[in-house]
DNA sequence: ACCTGAACACCGTTCAAGT
DNA sequence: ACCTGAACACCGTTCAAGT
């Protein structure tokens, strides 16, 4: 039985939160944060920039409505039927991995910690370090260890993103990051100079999800 | 025998690098980052924004000469000959009380990787894994990790103190949020809604520690 | 109830004109 | 060489006026 959800209009036209966030999102993806204006949105709607202060309060509350619909989706998709370990690892790779599609997500955890998004991730991290048995008095370091490294992360690479136009070479950023390095004083930097060839061939997602392991080697010390 | 640094005017109102620098530190200190304008900063140079522009590229390079400035004091009264895992807890303390001082410092890390106040944390950092006697094979995953989360925190602080006015009692903020917390749905968020009253009470410092000792700790059992 | 678009109070940045 | 300040091309947000 199709219940049709008995909508007010069926007008495809009709201005509405969802049409506006949606709208967002993908003036986001394509041009980045920067290219998120209530103009530009209001174009892109036909429509002019007051009519969306009728469904949305402000900036912030329409970048804090884009992220939530990002990281809800995230957090539906983790598989929640694995070892307490892979759940963890399976909810940083799912966030670190949307941050990479839609970077500007990134900036939007802090927002608002008890946003949906936010306590999602929260909670399921904390959960499965409950599952894994880890002892009250640890629980909290580790939980909060743990969190703060996802989101630091998050917003180191939504930072990043921001600076470098949407569709820069990583690849050739890397290169000349690593070239600079080397031409540093050896006296001075004798460490950087050397990890620069390891840094030109790394891969952002499999360091990230090395830190994630450490971190859970950590707390199996003090379990 | 003071040898007079000759500089070829001694006029303390001529314009400089230096004091556009310290006046923009100034009114990030006190204002937070929307209050560094160049037309608030030209003001309390008593001169034009156009001024301002001969002295620095762009805001973006003054905000860059100002973190600078605040982490290259932080990294140069580091005590280097500790125990290396002192050592690397001091760096990151350094860091995290210079963004609980001035939290604006805290979004400039990922602006230029390679800008001096990134590059000495890096170094000192690494430096200290190696004389910890870190293999090579995972060097490079203990270095990032670290890094990250210092990172990373460092940048969440910094947009944390950009939503809240620079004088919130943050006592209040913590209370208000566990609040929040204790009226959650318990089937969905019972992790959550049980450590909501020791975050109310936790330290952001002691947390932000306990992260880095797991880390270390997790760096121990793969050294 | 919802939309329109001009207008307000800001920005960063530029640039001709001054000294 | 260095400074001045008006002007340009933008912002987010508001609001009287429309439907």
């Amino acid at each position: 039985m199709k219940t049709d959800k008995n909508q007010p209009e069926r007008r495809s036209d009709a201005l509405s939160k969802a049409r506006i966030v949606e709208a967002a999102i993908a003036i986001l993806d394509s041009g980045g944060e920067g290219a998120l204006t209530f103009r530009a949105l209001a174009a892109r709607l036909s429509t002019g920039p007051g009519a969306i202060y009728w469904h949305v309060a402000n900036k912030n509350e329409l970048l804090g409505a884009a992220a939530d619909e990002i990281i809800g989706g995230v957090m539906a998709n983790v598989e929640r039927d694995a070892a307490p370990q892979a759940v963890i690892r399976a909810i940083a790779l799912g966030v670190f991995d949307a941050i990479d599609r839609h970077p500007w997500v990134g900036t939007q955890f802090s927002r608002d910690p008890l946003h949906s998004a936010s306590l999602q991730v929260f909670e399921g991290i904390g959960g499965r370090l409950q599952a894994l048995g880890v002892s009250e008095r640890v629980l909290f370091d580790a939980w909060s260890a743990l969190v703060n490294y996802i989101l630091g992360v998050a917003g180191q690479n939504a930072a990043n993103a921001r600076i470098q136009p949407p569709d820069t070479d990583r690849a050739a950023v890397l290169g000349a990051i690593a070239a600079r390095c080397a031409r540093l004083d050896p006296l001075e930097f004798p460490f950087v100079r050397q990890v620069a060839a390891q840094f030109r061939d790394h891969d952002d997602r499999e360091q990230f999800l090395a830190g994630i392991d450490l971190i859970l080697a950590g707390i199996a010390t003090i379990r």
